[in-house]
DNA sequence: CTGAAAGCGCTTACAG
DNA sequence: CTGAAAGCGCTTACAG
């Protein structure tokens, strides 16, 4: 089943095979018929790796995210999934888990070639080592935007969504705001831990590190927050899940939301619209960050020589019950 | 970059190159460190693609599910994923979203010999040709157990679990159970509304089939459960996200759970521990059914003419407070 | 419009 | 222990 029977078959040489299967316009009509049948009859499938080492093009796109159970990445790489299914690329997702060592098997593929260009959705910045894996590839940042990388980025403004909800959360007349911020190892922990500080200015802070993204940690946080004399009567999250837990916490509590305590999100993810109550969050055009990192890898991967460019998306604030 | 570089440098033939390169023992020490040094100074990093062609093995599987953000695939994803870097593989996932056009795109990779097997978590009776896109490659169902295939499947026993769950919450002394169940063109949901019958006998039943599987599907499902004269006092979802819609249903009506209505969940996703209360589940073990997936695919593509096995994992009842 | 031939970058019998 | 050579299955100038 590779193409010389197809040519035996059809009576025809492999570079004629070769054409039809390439779409390529300049075969006469008969013998193109010949070769399609031919195929047809031995249903001829053929060898992609074969092609993708001769052409040099894999159509492969490499998707590192940290956590796939992170509903936010999850939004992300569905918008991914689709772009690339319309540029006709296939995606490699590796879930990484911020592994050091599973990041570098899949960036691997990257210099092996198996992959034309690479998404990251984790902080790059503290893997030593990861960045020249990626060397010159073709490569952006979806939700970090590390500078100082031959990379492209796709993000929002961290800082100025940050300091917006605050800023919502004061005029809904709360006092004592409190956040609960990550990973400072992500630079978008730090923009939104900044934004919420700048916003705070001298009024009163408390900020409490969660361990993890899953809804555990941010229970964790909560109770950090709510362990001292001073109560805070507001709390911003840094993503959704975290909001999640800090509800679990105030529920668990007997903390009515929002009258005893608001939470606040980050993300907009979809169970956001479920929990009781619903999630006042800074909504991320998910989606949308998806699709344009794609956009922006295709244009590296078809010029190389092109400029990366950084770009930032817009996010709004959605009101909800919990804020 | 190539191995012929490699082998210039070093002085020696592309054939020791290639020795030193995949281990290969019988190479003097003298030579062995010649070439590393040639590899290293050139940062020679072999092409994948020309490996695979040449071996025609991958090392990639491909796996596909029906979505990506349905924590219970994720659970299992996870488990795919760790057994797979054990094993040296790199997993290849297509979130498919049940659609047949990409689904397909994505298998004839397999045709393609970019993956040396498949892994399905999606309904795959009712999506005709991909059974013959398969063909005799490498395959194992994972949570769907589809019989007349040359595939090997991984499941847990639905309808035992099923009835178990529906006993449980008898013994609680529920009366008026009801279900919501799923897309029947999942084998998994025909066993589990089959278990609910089953148990039920003839004793009051009541079914409202989601259209999906988000929060917002169970919502729906539970709104119409109660649209009746007769309410169910317990309801049994197909999955914790359902359940989780249905909780919402339960709040939003100043319901209390379990006293006015016991909502039970399928699944044990890492969110029903969160929720308010927390869900009373059939914990399924996700992790598992990833791990064991990967290995019956393994067993295959060492030995094709191997027999598929179908295994049956155990479940367990999660006792919480909603049920 | 079509074919003969080179080549993508590896690995692997086969000799020696 | 090492090398010359064939070959994995394609695509693509180059001729004609």
């Amino acid at each position: 089943m590779s193409i010389d029977k197809v040519a035996q078959l059809a009576g025809v040489s492999t570079a004629t095979v070769s054409r039809v299967l390439n779409g390529n316009p300049g075969v006469k009509p008969a013998t193109r018929d010949k070769v399609l049948a031919a195929i047809a009859a031995c249903e001829y499938q053929p060898n992609l790796l074969a092609r993708q080492l001769r052409t040099s093009r894999s159509r492969m796109l490499l998707v590192l995210v940290s956590s796939i159970t992170n509903p936010f990445c999850a939004g992300v790489v569905r918008g991914i999934e689709e772009e690339a299914e319309n540029q006709g690329y296939h995606i490699l997702l590796c879930n990484s888990e911020s592994r050091l060592h599973r990041e570098s098997a899949y960036l691997q593929l990257l210099s092996g070639k198996v992959v034309d260009g690479v998404i990251t959705m984790d902080a790059i910045d503290c893997l030593p080592g990861l960045t020249t894996l990626i060397g010159n590839a073709p490569w952006v940042q979806c939700g970090e935007g590390n500078t100082g990388y031959n990379a492209s980025s796709v993000t929002i403004d961290n800082h100025a969504a940050a300091v917006s909800a605050i800023e919502y959360l004061s005029q809904k007349g709360y006092q004592r705001i409190a956040m609960i911020s990550g990973d400072l190892r992500y630079l978008y922990s730090q923009q939104r831990e900044a934004g919420y500080r700048a916003a705070r200015g001298a009024a009163w802070q408390a900020v409490a590190r969660a361990d993890g993204l899953e809804y555990q940690a941010g229970y964790q946080a909560m109770a950090e927050l709510f362990s001292g004399d001073e109560k805070p009567d507001a709390v911003f999250a840094i993503s959704d899940s975290l909001a999640g837990g800090a509800l679990h916490y105030a529920h668990e509590r007997g903390l009515r939301v929002p009258d005893d305590v608001a939470v606040m999100g980050f993300d907009g993810v979809p169970f956001g619209a479920v929990t009781t109550p619903p999630l006042t969050t800074v909504q991320q055009p998910m989606h949308q960050l998806g699709v344009r990192s794609v956009q922006l890898l295709m244009a590296r991967i078809d010029n190389p020589q092109s400029e990366p460019v950084d770009e930032i998306l817009p996010w709004e604030i959605q009101r909800r019950g919990s804020a």
